[in-house]
DNA sequence: GCGTCATATTGACCTACATCAAAGACTTAT
DNA sequence: ATAAGTCTTTGATGTAGGTCAATATGACGC
């Protein structure tokens, strides 16, 4: 296996650990935030455990979206793709975010792990049922949906009209803020994808953003020890840099 | 008055219509769609209804979200602001669009009316108060919110792995898509906006935008009768043209 | 109809980033 | 440890689309 990973290798047939609700790790954050011990033993009932290993595609694009999941470990790249093979990421994904938004009862992005993962799945329909029985969750999933479009506005934004240095400082600024709600400390941060799925985020080429990363580490506003993990030196330059304030 | 318009001046301070609900002539297509009477009545009773003129804004980035609103005639642009000016459009709205996602009680984005435009506007509180009483309403608009969601997605793609006349193409053909989704007929689509409108819709320069679109005037692609109004003559041509399969 | 003003088009030139190519640095397998 | 493969970095060159500047077209008021 090229990966090395002992995790199962699709995420819909292995369902290889059935973690109740009550014991999530991720539940003061997610989908699950603020329910009620009972509406939270019924949510539990309806959802399964599974692991899927790392570079596993967990949903296709245009494929029928019969799960949803919420991310319980791990982390994930979601992508758009022309036929030529052009590829835009539309995000990644951390413990905590929603997997399975759909229009047409059909995907609208592919996800892979980029890691091991662990996923808490929901069967779409009986999903549904659930919504109209607890107003709660259907609250709190439309809050999560608002929040993700507001960021997506940000992207936007970042897409149309940022320049190269501005892309990757925005990104790093954003990894950062993430980390910091989780944590509490926003300067070291983890960069499990590559510099290619960094490009497909930003609108940009590998090498782009290879150059870009050199350049903040010579100014010294950041540090890399190793791929995979980056320091923020200075937050301040970083912040003026993403918004061309400089 | 620059743009001559009738209209009031701001959303918020002239509400020259009261028009209910039950008269709404976009009801089928948004947010009150497939509420019950007893429903209809209660969202009415929260409505006022808001004309505003061409030109107007309508709500600003980062001033306190205490409005929702429902788009019942005419067209508006959604836009964020980088401090130096640069502009990116985050979506165009027309009748039966529903504007006012907030992050942190604050908009995410600009609107400024497109032309003469009504509107249907909710306080943001008692919406939400109504939201937990009618499950059917909270359903509604989570549906609104992941359909935007995923349309935002493509937009991404857009703007982020797209050449210009991919981009332009592209930009027709929803316009197009929406029409007939409306009226049976997409072959003539209305352009409210400018051409540098559009631009910063589509990461684009005005120039651009100008350029491409005779560049497929010239290919027989289009027609522009008028600026304002757009004739597709070839359709099959431009969606190859948007997808990069030529 | 005519003048004013805003917007759109066209042309010449420029630059940020892409592309192409080669050399390093890690990773994993044996 | 070493070899093979993958990912990252760096350099040289190309180009799509931006910028700057000059017309052209159209909308509106008088």
């Amino acid at each position: 296996m090229r990966s090395g990973s002992h995790f199962a290798q699709t995420a819909s047939s292995n369902p290889l650990v059935n973690s109740p609700c009550e014991k999530c790790n991720v539940a003061e954050m997610s989908l699950c935030h603020a329910l009620s011990c009972d509406d939270l033993r019924k949510l539990s009932s309806i959802s399964t455990g599974v692991e899927v290993g790392k570079g596993v595609t967990i949903i296709n694009e245009m494929d029928s979206a019969d799960f949803l999941f919420n991310v319980t470990g791990g982390s994930i790249k979601l992508y758009k793709l022309l036929p030529d093979g052009r590829r835009q990421m539309t995000g990644f994904l951390f413990p905590g975010d929603f997997l399975g938004i759909a229009m047409n009862d059909c995907y609208a992005y592919s996800a892979e792990a980029l890691e091991d993962c662990k996923l808490c799945r929901f069967p779409r329909a009986r999903l549904e049922e659930l919504l109209k029985e607890i107003p709660d969750l259907e609250n709190r999933l439309l809050n999560m949906v608002s929040n993700e479009l507001v960021l997506a506005q940000d992207q936007m934004l970042l897409l149309g009209r940022k320049t190269a240095i501005e892309k990757v400082s925005s990104f790093l600024l954003s990894l950062s803020k993430r980390t910091k709600s989780k944590t509490g400390a926003g300067n070291v941060i983890s960069l499990p994808m590559g510099r290619s799925d960094i490009g497909d985020y930003l609108g940009l080429t590998t090498e782009t953003v290879s150059r870009t990363l050199t350049n903040l580490k010579k100014k010294g506003i950041v540090s890399i020890p190793t791929n995979g993990r980056l320091e923020i030196n200075d937050i301040e330059e970083l912040t003026d840099l993403a918004e061309g304030m400089d």
